[in-house]
DNA sequence: CTTTCTGGTTGACTTGGATCAACCGCACGA
DNA sequence: TCGTGCGGTTGATCCAAGTCAACCAGAAAG
Protein backbone atom coordinates (compact mmCIF):
# COMPACT_ATOMS: atom_id res chain seq x y z
CA UNK A 1 0.00 0.00 0.00
CA UNK A 2 1.43 4.05 -0.85
CA UNK A 3 4.25 2.25 -2.20
CA UNK A 4 5.66 5.16 -4.15
CA UNK A 5 4.16 8.40 -3.36
CA UNK A 6 5.71 11.15 -5.05
CA UNK A 7 4.87 14.06 -3.85
CA UNK A 8 6.16 17.43 -5.25
CA UNK A 9 6.15 20.26 -2.07
CA UNK A 10 5.95 22.80 -5.33
CA UNK A 11 6.56 25.57 -2.83
CA UNK A 12 5.06 27.82 -5.50
CA UNK A 13 1.77 29.80 -4.16
CA UNK A 14 -0.30 30.93 -6.95
CA UNK A 15 -0.97 27.33 -7.77
CA UNK A 16 -4.96 28.15 -8.75
CA UNK A 17 -4.76 31.92 -9.75
CA UNK A 18 -2.17 31.41 -12.54
CA UNK A 19 -3.43 28.09 -13.66
CA UNK A 20 -5.16 27.74 -17.00
CA UNK A 21 -7.93 25.50 -15.82
CA UNK A 22 -9.35 27.97 -13.84
CA UNK A 23 -12.10 27.54 -15.91
CA UNK A 24 -13.26 23.96 -15.36
CA UNK A 25 -12.05 23.50 -11.80
CA UNK A 26 -13.07 24.63 -8.33
CA UNK A 27 -12.31 28.27 -8.79
CA UNK A 28 -14.91 28.60 -11.51
CA UNK A 29 -17.31 31.60 -11.09
CA UNK A 30 -15.33 32.80 -8.23
CA UNK A 31 -14.25 36.19 -7.78
CA UNK A 32 -10.53 36.69 -8.67
CA UNK A 33 -9.91 37.98 -4.90
CA UNK A 34 -10.90 34.82 -3.62
CA UNK A 35 -9.30 32.57 -5.96
CA UNK A 36 -6.16 34.24 -4.44
CA UNK A 37 -6.93 32.78 -1.32
CA UNK A 38 -7.31 29.40 -2.56
CA UNK A 39 -3.51 29.85 -3.56
CA UNK A 40 -2.98 29.16 -0.10
CA UNK A 41 -5.15 25.97 0.19
CA UNK A 42 -3.30 23.99 -2.44
CA UNK A 43 -0.01 22.80 -0.76
CA UNK A 44 1.17 19.91 -2.75
CA UNK A 45 1.23 18.35 -6.17
CA UNK A 46 1.58 14.46 -6.90
CA UNK A 47 2.35 13.03 -10.02
CA UNK A 48 1.00 9.60 -10.75
CA UNK A 49 2.34 7.05 -13.31
CA UNK A 50 0.00 5.25 -15.71
CA UNK A 51 -2.13 2.44 -13.60
CA UNK A 52 -1.27 3.36 -10.56
CA UNK A 53 -3.63 4.49 -7.74
CA UNK A 54 -4.07 7.45 -6.59
CA UNK A 55 -5.70 6.46 -3.96
CA UNK A 56 -8.02 3.11 -2.97
CA UNK A 57 -10.71 2.01 -1.39
CA UNK A 58 -10.80 2.34 2.85
CA UNK A 59 -7.67 4.47 2.69
CA UNK A 60 -8.19 7.38 5.15
CA UNK A 61 -9.49 10.33 3.75
CA UNK A 62 -7.44 13.78 3.77
CA UNK A 63 -7.48 15.47 1.15
CA UNK A 64 -9.68 15.89 -2.35
CA UNK A 65 -7.54 16.23 -5.68
CA UNK A 66 -7.79 18.70 -8.66
CA UNK A 67 -6.29 17.26 -12.17
CA UNK A 68 -4.00 19.50 -13.28
CA UNK A 69 -2.37 17.00 -15.98
CA UNK A 70 -4.09 13.52 -17.22
CA UNK A 71 -6.73 11.19 -16.62
CA UNK A 72 -8.19 8.88 -13.95
CA UNK A 73 -11.22 6.41 -13.66
CA UNK A 74 -12.62 4.98 -10.90
CA UNK A 75 -13.69 2.34 -9.60
CA UNK A 76 -15.33 -0.23 -7.04
CA UNK A 77 -14.45 -4.14 -6.67
CA UNK A 78 -16.75 -6.72 -5.01
CA UNK A 79 -15.77 -9.74 -3.41
CA UNK A 80 -16.04 -11.78 -6.27
CA UNK A 81 -13.91 -9.79 -8.39
CA UNK A 82 -16.16 -7.50 -10.48
CA UNK A 83 -15.68 -4.20 -10.90
CA UNK A 84 -17.84 -1.47 -11.74
CA UNK A 85 -16.09 1.91 -13.19
CA UNK A 86 -18.31 4.49 -11.94
CA UNK A 87 -16.76 7.13 -13.82
CA UNK A 88 -13.73 9.03 -15.55
CA UNK A 89 -12.05 12.20 -14.91
CA UNK A 90 -10.54 14.80 -17.29
CA UNK A 91 -8.31 17.51 -15.89
CA UNK A 92 -10.03 20.25 -13.98
CA UNK A 93 -12.10 17.78 -12.12
CA UNK A 94 -12.28 16.61 -8.82
CA UNK A 95 -11.29 13.51 -7.44
CA UNK A 96 -11.82 11.84 -3.58
CA UNK A 97 -15.46 13.75 -2.76
CA UNK A 98 -16.58 9.82 -2.12
CA UNK A 99 -14.28 9.96 1.11
CA UNK A 100 -15.63 13.03 2.77
CA UNK A 101 -18.89 10.58 4.22
CA UNK A 102 -17.37 8.00 6.13
CA UNK A 103 -13.43 9.27 6.40
CA UNK A 104 -12.77 6.68 4.16
CA UNK A 105 -12.17 5.95 0.65
CA UNK A 106 -14.74 4.38 -0.95
CA UNK A 107 -13.66 3.68 -4.18
CA UNK A 108 -10.31 3.46 -6.52
CA UNK A 109 -8.78 6.09 -8.37
CA UNK A 110 -6.05 4.71 -10.89
CA UNK A 111 -4.52 6.86 -13.81
CA UNK A 112 -5.46 6.21 -17.08
CA UNK A 113 -2.00 7.84 -18.49
CA UNK A 114 0.97 9.39 -16.21
CA UNK A 115 -1.04 12.12 -14.33
CA UNK A 116 -0.46 15.16 -12.39
CA UNK A 117 -3.13 16.33 -9.11
CA UNK A 118 -3.26 19.02 -6.96
CA UNK A 119 -3.65 17.90 -3.21
CA UNK A 120 -6.39 19.84 -1.55
CA UNK A 121 -6.34 19.19 2.17
CA UNK A 122 -9.99 18.51 3.42
CA UNK A 123 -9.64 20.20 6.09
CA UNK A 124 -7.76 22.79 5.24
CA UNK A 125 -10.84 23.13 2.66
CA UNK A 126 -13.80 23.51 5.06
CA UNK A 127 -12.12 25.91 7.02
CA UNK A 128 -11.04 28.46 4.09
CA UNK A 129 -14.92 27.90 3.10
CA UNK A 130 -16.34 29.14 6.26
CA UNK A 131 -14.40 32.26 5.81
CA UNK A 132 -14.73 33.05 1.43
CA UNK A 133 -18.20 32.53 0.79
CA UNK A 134 -17.89 31.80 -3.18
CA UNK A 135 -15.24 28.61 -2.40
CA UNK A 136 -18.07 27.60 -0.25
CA UNK A 137 -20.60 27.84 -3.17
CA UNK A 138 -18.44 26.50 -5.61
CA UNK A 139 -17.71 23.53 -3.44
CA UNK A 140 -21.04 22.84 -2.81
CA UNK A 141 -22.07 22.90 -6.77
CA UNK A 142 -18.79 20.43 -7.46
CA UNK A 143 -20.57 18.08 -4.84
CA UNK A 144 -23.82 18.49 -6.64
CA UNK A 145 -22.92 18.42 -9.95
CA UNK A 146 -21.57 15.18 -9.01
CA UNK A 147 -24.48 13.82 -8.10
CA UNK A 148 -26.58 15.16 -11.22
CA UNK A 149 -23.74 13.17 -13.41
CA UNK A 150 -24.48 10.30 -11.23
CA UNK A 151 -28.32 10.36 -11.64
CA UNK A 152 -27.26 10.62 -15.62
CA UNK A 153 -24.94 7.71 -15.47
CA UNK A 154 -28.02 5.75 -14.15
CA UNK A 155 -30.63 6.79 -16.59
CA UNK A 156 -27.51 5.47 -19.09
CA UNK A 157 -27.42 2.05 -17.42
CA UNK A 158 -31.03 1.83 -16.39
CA UNK A 159 -32.97 2.31 -19.23
CA UNK A 160 -30.53 2.63 -22.15
CA UNK A 161 -29.59 -0.14 -25.04
CA UNK A 162 -26.32 -1.03 -25.75
CA UNK A 163 -25.67 1.26 -28.86
CA UNK A 164 -27.64 4.17 -27.28
CA UNK A 165 -24.83 4.06 -24.05
CA UNK A 166 -21.98 4.27 -26.27
CA UNK A 167 -23.40 6.92 -28.02
CA UNK A 168 -24.02 8.81 -25.15
CA UNK A 169 -20.63 8.17 -23.92
CA UNK A 170 -18.97 9.30 -27.38
CA UNK A 171 -20.96 12.48 -27.09
CA UNK A 172 -20.02 13.65 -23.77
CA UNK A 173 -16.42 12.98 -24.17
CA UNK A 174 -16.53 15.13 -26.87
CA UNK A 175 -18.17 17.72 -24.94
CA UNK A 176 -16.14 17.48 -22.06
CA UNK A 177 -12.72 17.52 -24.64
CA UNK A 178 -14.24 20.86 -25.86
CA UNK A 179 -14.90 22.43 -23.01
CA UNK A 180 -10.46 21.80 -22.64
CA UNK A 181 -10.21 23.18 -25.87
CA UNK A 182 -9.56 20.40 -27.75
CA UNK A 183 -11.59 18.92 -30.93
CA UNK A 184 -14.64 17.75 -30.56
CA UNK A 185 -14.54 15.46 -33.29
CA UNK A 186 -11.55 13.98 -32.81
CA UNK A 187 -10.02 12.54 -29.84
CA UNK A 188 -7.93 10.00 -28.44
CA UNK A 189 -9.57 7.93 -25.45
CA UNK A 190 -7.38 6.67 -22.69
CA UNK A 191 -9.45 4.13 -21.47
CA UNK A 192 -9.44 0.43 -22.62
CA UNK A 193 -12.71 -1.32 -24.34
CA UNK A 194 -13.37 -3.21 -21.35
CA UNK A 195 -13.15 -0.55 -18.98
CA UNK A 196 -15.58 1.69 -21.49
CA UNK A 197 -17.57 -1.56 -20.80
CA UNK A 198 -17.60 -1.26 -17.75
CA UNK A 199 -18.36 1.64 -17.24
CA UNK A 200 -21.61 1.45 -19.66
CA UNK A 201 -22.85 -1.78 -17.87
CA UNK A 202 -21.66 -4.13 -21.24
CA UNK A 203 -19.11 -6.47 -21.94
CA UNK A 204 -16.21 -5.26 -24.01
CA UNK A 205 -17.28 -7.41 -26.83
CA UNK A 206 -20.28 -5.12 -26.80
CA UNK A 207 -18.25 -2.21 -27.14
CA UNK A 208 -16.41 -3.24 -29.80
CA UNK A 209 -19.50 -4.55 -31.97
CA UNK A 210 -21.13 -1.25 -31.52
CA UNK A 211 -17.90 0.62 -32.50
CA UNK A 212 -17.75 -1.38 -35.69
CA UNK A 213 -21.35 -1.00 -36.24
CA UNK A 214 -21.44 3.11 -35.70
CA UNK A 215 -18.31 2.47 -38.85
CA UNK A 216 -20.29 1.46 -40.99
CA UNK A 217 -23.10 3.74 -40.62
CA UNK A 218 -20.55 6.56 -41.28
CA UNK A 219 -21.36 8.05 -37.59
CA UNK A 220 -17.81 7.88 -36.37
CA UNK A 221 -14.21 6.43 -37.51
CA UNK A 222 -12.81 4.57 -35.43
CA UNK A 223 -9.17 3.89 -35.01
CA UNK A 224 -8.20 1.31 -31.88
CA UNK A 225 -8.63 4.28 -29.00
CA UNK A 226 -8.53 7.24 -31.51
CA UNK A 227 -12.20 8.62 -32.53
CA UNK A 228 -13.23 10.94 -35.38
CA UNK A 229 -17.40 11.77 -35.14
CA UNK A 230 -18.28 12.08 -38.43
CA UNK A 231 -22.23 12.76 -37.41
CA UNK A 232 -22.65 14.16 -34.20
CA UNK A 233 -26.77 14.61 -35.09
CA UNK A 234 -26.91 10.79 -35.84
CA UNK A 235 -25.29 10.08 -32.74
CA UNK A 236 -27.71 12.59 -31.00
CA UNK A 237 -30.38 10.76 -32.86
CA UNK A 238 -29.51 8.01 -31.71
CA UNK A 239 -30.22 8.44 -28.27
CA UNK A 240 -33.06 9.99 -28.24
CA UNK A 241 -35.96 8.11 -29.82
CA UNK A 242 -34.40 4.76 -30.40
CA UNK A 243 -36.58 1.53 -30.49
CA UNK A 244 -36.39 1.56 -27.14
CA UNK A 245 -36.00 -1.69 -25.05
CA UNK A 246 -37.71 -0.12 -21.91
CA UNK B 1 -46.68 24.23 -12.13
CA UNK B 2 -46.75 24.53 -8.26
CA UNK B 3 -50.41 23.61 -7.73
CA UNK B 4 -51.15 23.64 -4.30
CA UNK B 5 -47.96 24.23 -2.17
CA UNK B 6 -49.32 23.46 1.31
CA UNK B 7 -47.10 25.21 3.74
CA UNK B 8 -47.46 25.39 7.24
CA UNK B 9 -45.56 27.89 8.76
CA UNK B 10 -44.87 26.24 12.07
CA UNK B 11 -43.83 29.00 13.82
CA UNK B 12 -42.87 26.45 16.13
CA UNK B 13 -38.99 26.66 16.70
CA UNK B 14 -37.26 23.41 18.05
CA UNK B 15 -38.23 22.30 14.65
CA UNK B 16 -34.62 19.82 15.29
CA UNK B 17 -33.50 20.05 18.67
CA UNK B 18 -36.89 18.19 18.94
CA UNK B 19 -37.35 16.00 16.19
CA UNK B 20 -36.68 12.22 17.11
CA UNK B 21 -35.51 11.63 13.59
CA UNK B 22 -32.38 13.33 14.76
CA UNK B 23 -30.41 10.30 14.66
CA UNK B 24 -31.18 9.83 10.67
CA UNK B 25 -31.40 13.57 9.51
CA UNK B 26 -29.07 16.42 8.90
CA UNK B 27 -28.14 16.81 12.68
CA UNK B 28 -26.55 13.52 12.92
CA UNK B 29 -23.28 14.23 14.70
CA UNK B 30 -23.98 17.63 15.69
CA UNK B 31 -23.16 18.37 19.10
CA UNK B 32 -26.31 19.62 20.92
CA UNK B 33 -25.38 23.13 21.36
CA UNK B 34 -25.02 22.86 17.81
CA UNK B 35 -28.42 21.84 16.59
CA UNK B 36 -30.14 24.21 18.83
CA UNK B 37 -28.93 26.57 16.36
CA UNK B 38 -30.28 24.80 13.62
CA UNK B 39 -33.84 25.49 14.68
CA UNK B 40 -33.81 28.54 13.27
CA UNK B 41 -33.00 27.18 9.93
CA UNK B 42 -36.33 25.16 9.16
CA UNK B 43 -38.66 27.38 8.68
CA UNK B 44 -41.24 25.74 7.28
CA UNK B 45 -42.74 22.42 7.17
CA UNK B 46 -44.81 21.41 3.27
CA UNK B 47 -47.33 18.63 3.41
CA UNK B 48 -47.27 16.58 -0.03
CA UNK B 49 -50.26 13.91 -0.80
CA UNK B 50 -48.88 10.74 -2.35
CA UNK B 51 -48.34 11.44 -6.21
CA UNK B 52 -47.28 14.91 -5.94
CA UNK B 53 -44.15 15.93 -6.40
CA UNK B 54 -42.45 17.84 -3.87
CA UNK B 55 -40.47 19.51 -6.83
CA UNK B 56 -39.62 19.26 -10.18
CA UNK B 57 -36.69 18.93 -13.08
CA UNK B 58 -36.43 22.55 -13.97
CA UNK B 59 -38.19 24.15 -10.94
CA UNK B 60 -35.67 26.93 -9.25
CA UNK B 61 -33.83 25.79 -6.50
CA UNK B 62 -34.17 27.34 -3.45
CA UNK B 63 -34.12 24.80 -0.92
CA UNK B 64 -33.81 21.12 0.45
CA UNK B 65 -36.08 19.19 2.21
CA UNK B 66 -35.60 16.61 5.15
CA UNK B 67 -38.37 14.01 5.38
CA UNK B 68 -40.20 14.16 8.34
CA UNK B 69 -43.32 12.15 7.69
CA UNK B 70 -43.14 9.48 4.59
CA UNK B 71 -41.59 8.48 1.62
CA UNK B 72 -40.40 9.87 -2.06
CA UNK B 73 -39.03 8.64 -5.18
CA UNK B 74 -36.77 10.58 -7.24
CA UNK B 75 -36.67 9.86 -10.91
CA UNK B 76 -35.30 11.45 -14.54
CA UNK B 77 -37.49 11.49 -17.80
CA UNK B 78 -36.24 11.76 -20.87
CA UNK B 79 -37.95 13.01 -23.93
CA UNK B 80 -39.37 9.84 -25.46
CA UNK B 81 -41.35 9.35 -22.39
CA UNK B 82 -38.37 6.67 -20.25
CA UNK B 83 -38.19 6.91 -16.96
CA UNK B 84 -35.07 6.51 -14.38
CA UNK B 85 -36.49 6.33 -10.79
CA UNK B 86 -32.73 7.42 -9.10
CA UNK B 87 -33.85 6.79 -5.66
CA UNK B 88 -36.08 5.92 -2.52
CA UNK B 89 -36.19 8.49 -0.01
CA UNK B 90 -37.15 7.79 3.39
CA UNK B 91 -37.58 9.86 7.03
CA UNK B 92 -34.59 11.53 8.09
CA UNK B 93 -33.41 12.18 4.54
CA UNK B 94 -32.52 14.65 2.57
CA UNK B 95 -34.22 15.82 -0.59
CA UNK B 96 -33.05 18.34 -3.52
CA UNK B 97 -29.36 18.58 -3.45
CA UNK B 98 -28.90 18.04 -6.79
CA UNK B 99 -30.49 21.37 -7.42
CA UNK B 100 -27.35 23.04 -5.82
CA UNK B 101 -25.27 22.89 -9.08
CA UNK B 102 -27.50 24.22 -11.83
CA UNK B 103 -29.62 26.49 -9.57
CA UNK B 104 -32.48 24.21 -10.81
CA UNK B 105 -33.50 20.38 -10.12
CA UNK B 106 -32.16 18.33 -12.26
CA UNK B 107 -35.14 15.45 -10.97
CA UNK B 108 -38.48 15.05 -9.94
CA UNK B 109 -39.17 13.85 -6.23
CA UNK B 110 -42.85 12.54 -6.41
CA UNK B 111 -44.08 11.41 -2.91
CA UNK B 112 -44.84 7.79 -2.25
CA UNK B 113 -47.64 8.21 0.31
CA UNK B 114 -49.07 11.44 2.01
CA UNK B 115 -45.94 13.44 3.50
CA UNK B 116 -44.27 15.58 4.99
CA UNK B 117 -41.05 17.55 4.87
CA UNK B 118 -38.97 20.00 6.45
CA UNK B 119 -38.04 22.93 4.40
CA UNK B 120 -34.28 23.97 4.28
CA UNK B 121 -34.02 27.48 2.45
CA UNK B 122 -30.73 26.64 1.03
CA UNK B 123 -29.15 30.62 1.06
CA UNK B 124 -29.92 30.14 5.09
CA UNK B 125 -28.47 26.51 5.22
CA UNK B 126 -24.90 28.30 3.81
CA UNK B 127 -24.86 31.05 6.27
CA UNK B 128 -25.40 28.83 8.77
CA UNK B 129 -23.02 26.56 7.66
CA UNK B 130 -20.01 29.22 7.90
CA UNK B 131 -20.50 30.06 11.28
CA UNK B 132 -21.46 26.45 12.84
CA UNK B 133 -18.96 24.13 11.16
CA UNK B 134 -20.46 20.92 12.93
CA UNK B 135 -23.18 21.56 10.44
CA UNK B 136 -20.62 22.58 7.43
CA UNK B 137 -19.18 19.45 8.32
CA UNK B 138 -22.35 17.29 8.58
CA UNK B 139 -23.98 18.67 5.39
CA UNK B 140 -20.93 17.37 3.32
CA UNK B 141 -21.14 14.12 4.64
CA UNK B 142 -24.79 14.14 3.15
CA UNK B 143 -23.45 14.79 0.05
CA UNK B 144 -20.43 12.72 -0.07
CA UNK B 145 -22.94 9.68 1.57
CA UNK B 146 -25.24 10.23 -1.74
CA UNK B 147 -22.42 10.15 -4.05
CA UNK B 148 -21.15 7.14 -2.38
CA UNK B 149 -24.75 5.41 -2.71
CA UNK B 150 -25.14 6.60 -6.51
CA UNK B 151 -21.78 4.50 -7.09
CA UNK B 152 -23.54 1.58 -5.02
CA UNK B 153 -26.56 1.64 -7.93
CA UNK B 154 -23.85 2.35 -10.57
CA UNK B 155 -22.80 -1.16 -9.42
CA UNK B 156 -26.00 -3.19 -9.24
CA UNK B 157 -27.15 -1.59 -12.81
CA UNK B 158 -23.30 -2.10 -14.48
CA UNK B 159 -22.69 -5.61 -13.23
CA UNK B 160 -25.13 -7.53 -11.26
CA UNK B 161 -28.15 -10.16 -12.88
CA UNK B 162 -31.82 -9.01 -11.92
CA UNK B 163 -32.35 -11.76 -8.85
CA UNK B 164 -28.86 -10.10 -7.59
CA UNK B 165 -30.35 -6.57 -7.95
CA UNK B 166 -33.86 -7.34 -6.17
CA UNK B 167 -32.15 -9.22 -3.24
CA UNK B 168 -29.90 -6.22 -2.58
CA UNK B 169 -32.44 -3.99 -2.96
CA UNK B 170 -35.03 -5.80 -0.25
CA UNK B 171 -31.38 -6.12 2.03
CA UNK B 172 -31.29 -2.43 1.97
CA UNK B 173 -34.73 -1.60 2.44
CA UNK B 174 -34.40 -4.05 5.05
CA UNK B 175 -31.64 -2.44 6.94
CA UNK B 176 -33.15 1.26 6.38
CA UNK B 177 -35.88 0.40 8.51
CA UNK B 178 -34.30 -1.45 10.75
CA UNK B 179 -32.27 2.31 11.44
CA UNK B 180 -35.63 3.50 11.73
CA UNK B 181 -36.67 1.42 14.32
CA UNK B 182 -38.91 -0.78 12.22
CA UNK B 183 -38.68 -4.53 11.99
CA UNK B 184 -35.39 -5.77 9.70
CA UNK B 185 -37.94 -8.49 8.37
CA UNK B 186 -41.36 -7.45 8.12
CA UNK B 187 -42.12 -4.04 6.14
CA UNK B 188 -44.26 -2.94 3.40
CA UNK B 189 -42.74 -1.06 0.49
CA UNK B 190 -44.80 1.90 -0.77
CA UNK B 191 -43.86 1.88 -4.40
CA UNK B 192 -45.00 -0.25 -7.63
CA UNK B 193 -42.98 -3.10 -9.03
CA UNK B 194 -42.91 -0.75 -12.06
CA UNK B 195 -40.91 1.93 -10.05
CA UNK B 196 -38.78 -0.98 -8.48
CA UNK B 197 -37.91 -2.51 -11.93
CA UNK B 198 -37.00 1.29 -13.11
CA UNK B 199 -35.02 1.69 -10.25
CA UNK B 200 -33.04 -1.36 -10.68
CA UNK B 201 -33.08 -1.32 -14.34
CA UNK B 202 -35.58 -4.18 -14.73
CA UNK B 203 -38.95 -4.58 -16.38
CA UNK B 204 -41.88 -5.01 -13.74
CA UNK B 205 -42.70 -8.48 -14.85
CA UNK B 206 -38.89 -9.30 -14.45
CA UNK B 207 -39.25 -7.97 -10.71
CA UNK B 208 -43.04 -10.07 -10.27
CA UNK B 209 -40.96 -13.03 -10.84
CA UNK B 210 -37.78 -12.62 -9.09
CA UNK B 211 -40.08 -11.86 -5.92
CA UNK B 212 -41.76 -15.60 -7.07
CA UNK B 213 -38.68 -16.81 -7.24
CA UNK B 214 -37.74 -15.76 -3.82
CA UNK B 215 -40.64 -17.18 -2.46
CA UNK B 216 -40.38 -20.30 -4.15
CA UNK B 217 -36.94 -20.85 -2.82
CA UNK B 218 -38.17 -19.39 0.69
CA UNK B 219 -35.91 -16.32 0.89
CA UNK B 220 -38.88 -14.55 1.46
CA UNK B 221 -42.86 -14.11 1.73
CA UNK B 222 -43.98 -11.95 -0.38
CA UNK B 223 -47.94 -10.43 -0.54
CA UNK B 224 -47.77 -7.88 -2.84
CA UNK B 225 -46.05 -5.08 -1.22
CA UNK B 226 -45.79 -6.52 1.96
CA UNK B 227 -42.46 -8.10 2.69
CA UNK B 228 -41.48 -10.65 4.93
CA UNK B 229 -37.91 -11.87 4.78
CA UNK B 230 -37.08 -15.10 6.04
CA UNK B 231 -33.67 -15.98 5.20
CA UNK B 232 -31.16 -12.68 4.81
CA UNK B 233 -28.40 -14.75 4.87
CA UNK B 234 -29.80 -16.52 1.67
CA UNK B 235 -30.18 -13.20 0.05
CA UNK B 236 -26.67 -12.45 1.31
CA UNK B 237 -25.47 -15.01 -0.46
CA UNK B 238 -27.18 -14.24 -3.61
CA UNK B 239 -25.65 -11.02 -3.93
CA UNK B 240 -21.55 -12.55 -3.35
CA UNK B 241 -20.69 -15.84 -5.14
CA UNK B 242 -23.47 -15.22 -8.13
CA UNK B 243 -22.51 -17.04 -11.34
CA UNK B 244 -22.00 -13.52 -12.40
CA UNK B 245 -22.34 -12.22 -15.62
CA UNK B 246 -20.03 -9.95 -15.88
C1' DC C 1 -74.37 -5.02 -5.54
C1' DT C 2 -71.78 -4.69 -9.98
C1' DT C 3 -68.40 -2.27 -12.78
C1' DT C 4 -64.12 -0.45 -13.63
C1' DC C 5 -59.43 0.39 -12.89
C1' DT C 6 -54.93 -0.24 -11.26
C1' DG C 7 -51.28 -3.16 -9.84
C1' DG C 8 -49.64 -7.70 -9.78
C1' DT C 9 -48.81 -12.51 -11.53
C1' DT C 10 -47.90 -15.92 -14.91
C1' DG C 11 -47.11 -18.14 -19.43
C1' DA C 12 -45.27 -18.36 -24.33
C1' DC C 13 -42.16 -16.52 -27.29
C1' DT C 14 -38.39 -13.39 -28.89
C1' DT C 15 -34.13 -11.05 -28.75
C1' DG C 16 -30.11 -8.22 -27.35
C1' DG C 17 -26.20 -8.86 -25.45
C1' DA C 18 -23.26 -12.39 -23.01
C1' DT C 19 -20.23 -16.20 -23.71
C1' DC C 20 -16.77 -18.83 -25.96
C1' DA C 21 -13.39 -19.01 -29.22
C1' DA C 22 -10.47 -17.80 -33.01
C1' DC C 23 -7.66 -14.52 -34.88
C1' DC C 24 -5.21 -10.02 -35.82
C1' DG C 25 -1.74 -6.38 -35.12
C1' DC C 26 1.05 -3.54 -32.70
C1' DA C 27 4.40 -2.66 -28.93
C1' DC C 28 8.01 -4.24 -26.27
C1' DG C 29 11.71 -6.94 -24.58
C1' DA C 30 15.13 -10.47 -25.49
C1' DT D 1 15.11 -10.06 -35.71
C1' DC D 2 11.71 -12.80 -33.59
C1' DG D 3 8.69 -14.11 -30.07
C1' DT D 4 5.20 -12.90 -26.68
C1' DG D 5 1.38 -10.64 -24.83
C1' DC D 6 -2.15 -7.38 -24.56
C1' DG D 7 -5.92 -5.00 -26.58
C1' DG D 8 -9.07 -5.22 -30.11
C1' DT D 9 -12.20 -7.39 -33.67
C1' DT D 10 -15.28 -10.80 -35.36
C1' DG D 11 -18.12 -15.03 -35.67
C1' DA D 12 -21.21 -18.74 -33.70
C1' DT D 13 -24.07 -19.95 -30.13
C1' DC D 14 -26.78 -19.43 -25.90
C1' DC D 15 -29.57 -17.56 -22.36
C1' DA D 16 -31.47 -13.90 -19.20
C1' DA D 17 -34.53 -10.70 -19.51
C1' DG D 18 -37.71 -8.27 -22.52
C1' DT D 19 -42.21 -8.42 -24.96
C1' DC D 20 -46.88 -9.58 -25.55
C1' DA D 21 -50.89 -11.26 -23.77
C1' DA D 22 -54.10 -13.34 -20.62
C1' DC D 23 -55.80 -13.27 -16.25
C1' DC D 24 -56.56 -12.19 -11.20
C1' DA D 25 -57.46 -9.52 -6.88
C1' DG D 26 -58.55 -5.68 -4.33
C1' DA D 27 -60.04 -0.80 -4.20
C1' DA D 28 -62.78 2.79 -5.66
C1' DA D 29 -66.75 4.37 -8.20
C1' DG D 30 -71.41 4.16 -9.58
Amino acid sequence: MMATVPVTVAGLKKACSQCNLLELCLPFGMVDSDIRRLDELVGARRKIKRQQPLYRTSDPFEAIYAIRIGSFKTDVLIEDGREQVTGFQMTGEILGLDGISTELHSCNAIALEDSEVCVIPYAKLEELARIVEGLQHQFHKVMSREIVRDHGVMMLLGSMRAEERLAAFLLNMSQRFTARGFSASEFHLRMTREEIGSYLGLKLETVSRAFSRFQDEGLVAVQQKHIRILDDNGLKRLIQHQPCMR
